[in-house]
DNA sequence: GCCTGTGAAGCTATTCACAGCT
DNA sequence: AGCTGTGAATAGCTTCACAGGC
């Protein structure tokens, strides 16, 4: 298995969460690949690529054994031994994320973040430690990190993309409203809110126009 | 121009994005595709294709008019006289999301927040007056919210979403780790850090492999 | 009968490559 | 000479549809 699809990943990432919400205790549980359509917003065929993807099968009578089936997804989604997540920027954004992410994926601790604002620094952030951004190669170095997370400003993104990169990091993942110009071999995804929200207002409006012209064309 | 694919769209927000970032003042300025590509992280033919797709047209000689470019972007992008946003859910990612946005899309304003917390009723975050939840149906509706941005826990993202689509709103943008099942009519786009998250983990543990297996190659 | 696994078809998106313009 | 506009080629992703198994 060399590198599976992206899409391919967000699923996967997606089936892991929803079973472990429907089967708190998975154990002798089988899904059909319907049922795991239904709860991950997908259908059949797509699930059952995806799981032939990773090389998972399941049986014709039961379906795919739950258990098992989230042993396969560890497998493939995380790190035997985990990898350190490192945050540069400590906003209101920033914090958001911070919040967000302890617990929710087990095997990613965010165990560094990064502020220019000295009235930030060496406070504790739900749980993790904020430097000064000019120790950032030295923690990154220290601390084994291998990816990290950008919620500065965008004016101040593509620099401290840079920095990452050099110091070692191999994927960004990125809300600053900027896009990232870095050398190949360092992964980096965009999580581009304003864009996400134009597009959606679109559609809405579209939806809107159809709507209308249906009502219209009753008449 | 029926309906723009979503690609696109999401390229055509970023676009403007840089434009403007770019051209404070765009008046007698041009843009070659390849510029426009360097400054949006994209490339050349994909630039002209988008263009081509919203019918805008440059000059061999000089490019693309920045200031015409702008204005087509914001026929495709904006509703002329505005839309108004529901944001429900005012943790810690709802004020972020609250005070990110202002400013940055002039046409979409969050006129409206929720949360079933009464201690943050009545209160205005980021401008933003929070009303009880409870309350949704009624001023969605004399709002004439179209857009609703849903950043309440996964358990009660579902019911949300049903309340603010039954009540006439056609555009969602889900920032809850749970997947929405609606009826058609209503389009919604997911934002999944936790996707996110995993995705670009595994991207950077793929490249450290690759790059620890060149590394052996060389010897 | 109802499921899985999967080749093949269908669809969407990106990129190539070049005619045409200035 | 160097750009745009675009048909055609390619690549990537999703869905169909059905053989094979219980």
């Amino acid at each position: 298995m060399t590198m599976l699809p992206e899409k391919t990943l967000s699923r996967l990432s997606l089936f892991r969460r929803v079973l472990l919400a429907t089967f708190p205790n998975p154990t002798d549980h089988h899904v059909f690949s319907h049922e795991l359509a239904m709860l991950a917003d997908s259908n059949p065929a797509q699930v059952r690529r995806d799981l032939m993807t990773i090389g998972f099968s399941g049986s014709p009578r039961k379906g795919y054994h739950v258990a098992r089936l989230l042993a396969s997804l560890d497998a493939v989604l995380d790190a035997p031994t985990g990898q350190n997540v490192a945050l540069v920027g400590v906003g209101q954004l920033g914090r958001a994320v911070l919040s967000y992410f302890p617990g929710r994926l087990p095997k990613l601790s965010i165990v560094a973040a990064f502020d220019s604002d000295p009235m930030k620094m060496d406070r504790v952030i739900y749980g993790c430690r904020v430097h000064s951004i000019d120790r950032l190669e030295e923690v990154v170095s220290r601390e084994q990190i291998s990816v990290g997370i950008i919620t500065v400003p965008a004016p101040a993104a593509q620099d401290v993309a840079r920095r990452l990169a050099r110091a070692g990091v191999l994927g960004l993942l990125n809300f600053a409203p900027a896009p990232l110009n870095l050398p190949a071999g360092v992964y980096f995804e965009n999580v581009d809110m304003a864009a996400a929200l134009d597009k959606t207002a679109y559609f809405a409006r579209i939806l809107a126009l159809n709507r209308d012209a249906m009502q219209r064309e009753k008449t």
